[in-house]
DNA sequence: TTAAAGCATAGAGTGTACTCTAAGTCAAGA
DNA sequence: TCTTGACTTAGAGTACACTCTATGCTTTAA
């Protein structure tokens, strides 16, 4: 099956613009057109996009992405090398986790602070 | 005790060039000046500045913080108000660390497979 | 054949959160 | 007094990731 950009944005949730930025940033290496010039989005494309979305939820930058992406096509050699990438992925992604859990802690604190500091001023302002 | 801007900088990780843009940004909201106009931090202004770097961890944007802000600096009729921002925050923290976890398993996933790549591209080019 | 829909490009504009620069003030030590 | 260093401001500049605009080309249905 094969895509117009339009149907891949509906697909995928990102908007044709960003979808055409980020095939000007070469980050959808398997892209095809049609000989007129237009996007053909096949079921890989849609995928890669869709792993694309992960990694940005994880914080990877654009510039990372294409890093990642120009290894891809360079064939076996470069094996090692986007292994590491994926450890060190794994790594910010634990302590983002981490640092996330420490916030969400300060934040649960507040909340039953508020919460008393809320019961007391209901309980001064009784009528 | 007070500390100058340097001295604050260095202490909360942030640069002095940041806590001048927090200050014209009014999220600095105990923070005082010496007669000839120098900011002269107190150990309430590093630890609110703290907090901001917690809430600044968790997504919060500097317009959250600033409306949060506002409302600590109108008294005990916004503490409710206050109270759901609160709630609100640990809901998108809970969201964003059950996110990254979908994540991490995507990205393990993807160190499994290079993985067993690698090696099989090693036992193919032994000498 | 013509109107509309959908696609293309280059390049300008936006929002966020800094980050830096230029020019000037102020306080302390040589 | 003069220099040095730390501070001040307003406002310009930067990086990132879009987001939009203007203009024009194709394809398709009426």
């Amino acid at each position: 099956m094969h895509y117009s950009i339009k149907q891949a944005a509906r697909m995928t949730g990102l908007s044709e613009h960003t979808l055409r930025y980020y095939d000007k940033e070469n980050i959808l290496p398997y892209l095809e057109r049609t000989q007129s010039g237009t996007r053909r989005f096949s079921d890989r494309d849609i995928e890669w996009i869709e792993f694309l979305n992960c990694l940005k939820k994880t914080g990877m930058s654009i510039e990372n992405i294409k890093q990642y992406t120009d290894l891809c096509q360079q064939g076996d050699e470069t094996l090692a090398e986007r292994l590491e990438i994926f450890k060190a992925q794994r790594l910010a992604i634990e302590e983002k986790i981490a640092e996330l859990n420490e916030s969400l802690q300060v934040v649960k604190a507040k909340i039953s602070r508020y919460s008393e500091a809320y019961a007391a001023y209901q309980e001064n302002n009784k009528t």
